[in-house]
DNA sequence: AACTACCTCAACCGCTTATAG
DNA sequence: TCTATAAGCGGTTGAGGTAGT
């Protein structure tokens, strides 16, 4: 019954490869396959378990990877698809195509946590670290607000969670990159909710982003409760939509994240600076850096926030336009140009002006309500756009 | 030059999920 | 349907490199 042990690990190798035991592995590969890991070493000569094996090929041997310092775009990506998905390196890592999750992961470590920590970020929930001392005294209703919030923003992540693995697998199964072919096989499935549809019908975590995103920019085109009705059907029907991931909401991570977006919001005086005003970060320029967190301290000019309890309903963010308040979901794309906006070896090209995630929030500002309208606007689009984007060329699929 | 502290990232560990039998 | 195992995934470690003193 079941399979034979993987292996045993006695006199088995471990730590870094060398060059031959990496000669060995490649040549295999390339002749046959891997197969099945566990019989690989074997197979190919090697002193080391099947599992070793399958982490030096996915994340150092195989020929797809792309090595070397991510670029601006990629940084972006890794930041806002964070926000939105966690530490779930491998649903980021569809995304970024010839990264490994292993590499994303290491490189949020070591170099964009550090960053947002520096801004006064918290990495894990992408929020102000201080955003405990801005909170109001009213906290039942807050929590309250919170918990329904953070529930909206649950469902829509699972969901996207969901299509990123069903995309990952259809992808490993017929090696299709479309993602139309995605949703017509998932459109297809006798299981599916689509399946009785003729049509292409998008995924609903879109529906949910779109609907949020026409709350936040059409709040004149329609009014308000109606805005949040169409959130509210789209919501509702998440529940309906298999995701073979929910159970992994209880990690905790995203649950955070769900109610990052909205809880923060800022008054961003700084906006993109690309060129000229700029040079408030380098990549690894201490000295900007500290510039950049002089001038966006809370209070000093820059971003501020206001309570969480404020915006916790759908229908205040439009009353609060007029009070200076920008949406906490424009935030995400704010401070990751200003993340991304200066490095000394970079071309500006790449994160500054108009971007293909929905361009860039440049200038000072963020008083008005066009531009808070744009932002978020502009932010619904970077998302939507990342959780569209077809990963065709990702190595890992 | 020697030492220390810090940083990076490949690799491992252990848990979870998928799947063969 | 159940069990055992493979595969996948995220967290953590530690060796090697680099910067600072």
């Amino acid at each position: 019954m079941g399979r034979s042990p993987c292996c045993d690990k006695v006199g088995l190798k471990k730590g870094p490869w060398t060059p031959e035991e990496d000669q060995k592995l490649l040549a295999y590969i390339e002749e046959h396959g891997h197969g099945s890991w566990r019989a690989l070493p074997s197979k190919a000569g090697l002193q080391r378990c099947g599992k070793s094996c399958r982490l030096r090929w996915t994340n150092y041997l195989r020929p797809d990877i792309k090595r070397g310092k991510f670029s601006l775009q990629e940084e972006q990506t890794i930041i806002q698809l964070h926000a939105l998905l966690g530490n779930r390196w491998s649903a980021i890592a569809t995304h970024l195509p010839k990264r490994t999750d292993n590499e994303i992961k290491n490189y949020w470590n070591t170099h964009l946590k550090k960053r947002l920590a520096k801004m006064g970020i918290d990495p894990v929930t992408h929020k102000p670290k201080n955003d405990a001392l801005l909170s109001t005294a009213d906290g039942q209703s807050k929590d309250a607000a919170n918990l329904s919030h953070m529930a909206q923003w649950e469902s829509a992540r699972l969901e996207a969670e969901a299509r990123l693995v069903r995309q990952s697998k259809l992808r490993s199964n017929n090696n299709t990159s479309s993602f139309q072919n995605t949703l017509q096989e998932f459109s297809n499935s006798p299981s599916s909710p689509l399946s009785k549809s003729p049509v292409v019908v998008p995924p609903r975590c879109l529906d949910i982003l779109k609907a949020w995103n026409g709350v936040w920019t059409n709040p004149n085109e329609s009014s308000t409760a109606s805005a949040v009705a169409a959130v509210s059907v789209a919501g509702g029907l998440v529940g309906d939509v298999e995701s073979p991931t929910s159970t992994l909401s209880s990690n905790g991570i995203g649950d955070h994240n769900s109610t990052a977006f909205f809880e923060f919001v800022g008054n961003n005086s700084s906006g993109s600076n690309c060129e000229g005003g700029g040079g408030i970060m380098k990549e690894e320029g201490e000295e900007d850096w500290k510039g950049f967190e002089n001038s966006n301290h809370l209070g000093e000019n820059s971003i501020t926030f206001t309570t969480s309890s404020e915006i916790h309903d759908l229908t205040v963010p439009m009353d609060h336009v007029g009070d200076n308040v920008i949406a906490g979901s424009t935030f995400v794309e704010r401070f990751t140009d200003l993340l991304l906006s200066t490095s000394g070896d970079r071309s500006f090209s790449e994160g500054c002006g108009e971007s293909d995630n929905g361009g860039v929030t440049a200038g000072s500002g963020g008083d008005s309500t066009s531009e808070y309208l744009e932002d978020n606007k502009n932010y619904w689009n970077s998302i939507l756009n990342l959780v569209n984007s077809s990963p065709s060329d990702s190595a890992m699929f």
